[in-house]
DNA sequence: CCGTGCGATCAACTTGCGTTGATGAGAGTC
DNA sequence: GACTCTCATCAACGCAAGTTGATCGCACGG
């Protein structure tokens, strides 16, 4: 399988194909698209949907599913439908457009998930070590907080 | 124009009526599907919708479009899409309300921006060490998502 | 009353979403 | 090496999503 990294497929796409690469049981590899397509005819009553089509839009070929099948999708990898959405289409009016921007980053929302609860400590900690990572990776270091 | 107050056009319809009868401007009544397409139609660049269809999604005879029309009725509308999906969907994900509930602590918020724009690969490292720091920690390490 | 204009509703058509079935490419296995 | 099995990829088709254009109904103004 052919897969760029720095893949530019659509939103949709990526989001779909960061999914498959993360979402699956930890003693195994990732879902192949006919079991994706099987999980969710076994769940779903009168829809279906093929494991072809699931490929075409992971690599983007197609985008624009419908309703039913995006939810479908969702419902199967354990994910709100609106993931398959623009943030800023979901946060019209939640969130500060800066950390819009950041959450757009799908690794770093579930970062921030998997970091609540944490301590003062371990947060400071992890804090640090972002701002390594920064300096780095020559991005801006850390402005007076 | 009939309509039945109680009616069970489905969830789609039922939204998307309700969309109609409460928003529109403070000084007239409410949009007509013509206004509603004519609206879209100028915002949008390539894709266009046809009055007919909003009326036709709005009784119930259409259900299931596909994302791009629901994400432009939702934006003329100036609701988030996920308006238009059952609660029950938006609720299975741990994304919306979790993140919304981590997102208010300081500290997280403000690793989520500062994490933004690094590599995937330091990204990866930042969690497994927010990881460890959930085992030591003893919160729960297994990552429902 | 008779036009006239606007919006809801209908019927027939087109487009592209989604499917089916075949082919290619790779990893075992005997 | 030949066989098989599985999965990614392709090409061509069927049908539902979405459009177009006409008709109906109702308010208005002459």
């Amino acid at each position: 399988m052919v897969r760029d990294e720095s893949r530019q497929g659509g939103l949709l796409a990526d989001r779909l194909d960061h999914l498959f690469r993360t979402v699956h049981p930890k003693d195994r590899g990732p879902y192949t698209p006919a079991e994706v397509a099987e999980g969710i005819n076994k769940t779903v009553g009168d829809r279906t949907i093929s494991s072809t089509y699931i490929w075409q839009l992971r690599t983007g070929r197609r985008d624009n599913p419908t309703q039913r099948h995006l939810s479908a999708l969702a419902a199967f990898f354990g994910v709100s439908p609106m993931y398959f959405f623009d943030v800023a289409e979901t946060d019209r009016d939640a969130v500060g457009p800066d950390l819009v921007a950041a959450l757009k980053d799908d690794d770093v929302r579930e970062m921030a998930l998997r970091a609540a609860g944490l301590s003062d400590r371990s947060l400071r900690a992890i804090r640090d070590m972002i701002e390594s990572a920064r300096v780095v990776e020559g991005l801006p270091s850390a402005p007076p907080l």
